[in-house]
DNA sequence: TATATTTGACCCAA
DNA sequence: TTGGGTCAAATATA
C-alpha cells in the first residue's frame, strides 16, 4: 500500500523543515511578545505569530497535493464541479487535501443567528440538503469570490437540536481563502482580531499566544494546537450592537470550538469562548447576504436584528 | 437588470 | 446502494 511514499519523502522532509522553521519563528515571536511593553509591538508580534501558524497551515494544506499530484487526474474522475470555472493559476486540490475545521456555536435566545455565525467572509449559498439523522437541513456555502478570484473556500452550516432555549450550530469550513478577503482578514483560520485600546485584549493576546505556544511546545511533533479565543471581541465594527452576542443568561452559552485537520494527519484545535468579530473586511462585497440560515424559520421567537450591515453575516469571529 | 437563493437532479465516495 | 456534496435552472429580491 505504500505507493510513492519514498519518492515524496524528500518533499515531506522539506515541508517538515519549513513548518518547523515557521513554528520556531512563531515561538520566538511569542517570547518577544511576553516582554513587549508597547501595545503596538504586542499587536505586531501577535500578527506575526498568527502569520506563522497560517503559513504552516498553508504548507500542510498543499502537502496533500504533493503527495498525490494527480489527485483528480486519472481520466475524468474529477467532478464536473470546478472544471467549469476557468482558473488559470489555481492549484487544483483534492477536497480531501484541503484543511478542514469545524466550529460549534451555541446561540442563546435573543442573539441573532446570522451574526453569531458570522466569520468575516462573504459566502454564497449554493445548496441545502437534508442530512440523515439531522433534524435540520444543512446549508452549503462557498466563497462569494470563487469565480472572480478562484477562491475555493466552502463551508457547511448544520443546525442541531439542542433544546428550546438555545440553538446549536456546527459550521464546517473547508479550504483556505485565497481571495482578497483573506488578505483583509489576515488569516482564514479563526483568530481573534485585536483591538488596541483594550487592556482586556492584551490579556487575551497573552492567552492566545501562550496557549499556542504551550500547545506547540507540548506536542510539536503532531502539530496539535489549542488556542483559546476569548470573546472580548472588537467593538469597532460598523457600530451598534454587532458584537454583543453575549447571551443574557449565563456565563457561557456561547462558545466556539474549532478543529483543523488535513491529510498530513495534523490536527489543530481552536477553542474560543465566542466569536468576537473584527473588522469586517468585505467592503466590496456586493450586497451579499452571506448566510441566510434556513434555520431561522424554525425559531420565530428569535428574530435577529435586521439592521445587521451584511444581512446578518458580515462580521468576523477571528 | 444583476445578483443571490432555492431546489431538484446528478455525481462520487464510502 | 446510500448519503453527502455540488451543479444549474428557476425563482426571488434589490
Amino acid at each position: 500500500m505504500e505507493k510513492n511514499s519514498s519518492s515524496s519523502s524528500g518533499d515531506l522532509e522539506k515541508m517538515k523543515k519549513e513548518i518547523n522553521e515557521l513554528m520556531t519563528q512563531g515561538r520566538d515571536y511569542a517570547h518577544q511578545f511576553g516582554s513587549a511593553s508597547s501595545q503596538e509591538t504586542r499587536e505586531h508580534l501577535a500578527n506575526k505569530i498568527l502569520e506563522s501558524y497560517h503559513k504552516s497551515l498553508t504548507i500542510m494544506n498543499y502537502s496533500g497535493d504533493q503527495d498525490s499530484p494527480h489527485a483528480q487526474g486519472g481520466g475524468g474522475g474529477s467532478p464536473k464541479s470546478d472544471d467549469s470555472d476557468q482558473e488559470p493559476l489555481v492549484i487544483k486540490k483534492s477536497k480531501k487535501s484541503m484543511p478542514k475545521w469545524t466550529r460549534k456555536v451555541i446561540i442563546a435566545p435573543g442573539v441573532g443567528i446570522d451574526r453569531s455565525l458570522e466569520d468575516g467572509f462573504s459566502w454564497r449559498k449554493y445548496g441545502q440538503k437534508d442530512i440523515l439523522g439531522a433534524r435540520f437541513p444543512r446549508g452549503y456555502y462557498r466563497c462569494t469570490y470563487r469565480k472572480s478570484q478562484g477562491c475555493e473556500a466552502t463551508k457547511h452550516v448544520q443546525r442541531y437540536d439542542e433544546n428550546q432555549n438555545q440553538m446549536l450550530f456546527e459550521v464546517s469550513y473547508r479550504g483556505i481563502h485565497s481571495c482578497s478577503q483573506a488578505a483583509n482578514v489576515g488569516s482564514t483560520v479563526p483568530v481573534q482580531n485585536l483591538e488596541p485600546n483594550q487592556t482586556e485584549n492584551q490579556e487575551n493576546l497573552d492567552d492566545i499566544v501562550k496557549g499556542s505556544l504551550e500547545s506547540y511546545n507540548h506536542d510539536q511533533e503532531h502539530f496539535h494546537h489549542t488556542l483559546h479565543y476569548p470573546l472580548s471581541s472588537t467593538p469597532t465594527l460598523e457600530g451598534n450592537n454587532a458584537y454583543m452576542l453575549q447571551p443574557r443568561d449565563h456565563n457561557m452559552e456561547f462558545f466556539g470550538s474549532t478543529s483543523f485537520s488535513n491529510d498530513l494527519g495534523t490536527n489543530i484545535n481552536y477553542n474560543f469562548p465566542a466569536s468576537g468579530s473584527a473588522s469586517h473586511s468585505t467592503s466590496n462585497s456586493p450586497s451579499t447576504i452571506p448566510l441566510e440560515s434556513p434555520f431561522e424559520s424554525y425559531d420565530p421567537n428569535h428574530p435577529y436584528d435586521p439592521n445587521h450591515p451584511y444581512g446578518g453575516f458580515g462580521g468576523f469571529y477571528s
